[in-house]
DNA sequence: ATAGTATTTATCATTTATGATAACCACAAA
DNA sequence: TTTGTGGTTATCATAAATGATAAATACTAT
């Protein structure tokens, strides 16, 4: 695996366990925020554990339907 | 086009706008941030232009090279 | 006119995020 | 036990982001 991929690792890493504080912050079930972002629960599953590179447009829907700015989503570290 | 697109593509422009003004400001040419970042002037130009929607790690590659957090690179409108 | 720099646009291949479904685990409550 | 809730994992197809190349436009300077 090369540097370049365990970076894009970290950070996919980091993005979920960001939205997944986030979410618990709230008592949102991943079922619920799943469903208001209009994706399946398995999904945001899979992205809370790090398991995808999200695109900017998942991100602000998860951003909306947390009740935060995209800026705010974004606050993490590394 | 449904409502779910066009926010999309505002949003990809919005982002757009935002790595370019970033860009102005600092005086990098689209070559010389493509180059750092890995990717084509051709893309760059793309991406700003709205006509993609940026994964998370394209997003860091240009906030780093941008000499800029994240957060500061979401801190637009919309 | 020519050369150099910056950017745009189009196109095509490849990789990957996302959509979607299903089966599973853990736990608590009836 | 069974039912319900919350979450995980695996898999597959499809849409789309990214990689890569080429050609065109625009603008400045020599």
């Amino acid at each position: 695996m090369s540097k370049k991929n365990s970076e894009k690792k970290e950070l996919q890493i980091a993005i979920g366990k960001q939205i997944r504080t986030l979410r618990e912050k709230k008592n949102i079930p991943q079922q619920v925020l799943a469903a208001s972002c209009n994706f399946e629960k398995s999904n945001l599953s899979r992205l809370e554990a790090g398991g995808t590179n999200p695109t900017l447009f998942t991100l602000k829907k998860i951003a909306d339907n947390l009740g935060v700015t995209l800026k705010e989503l974004m606050d993490f570290e590394i």
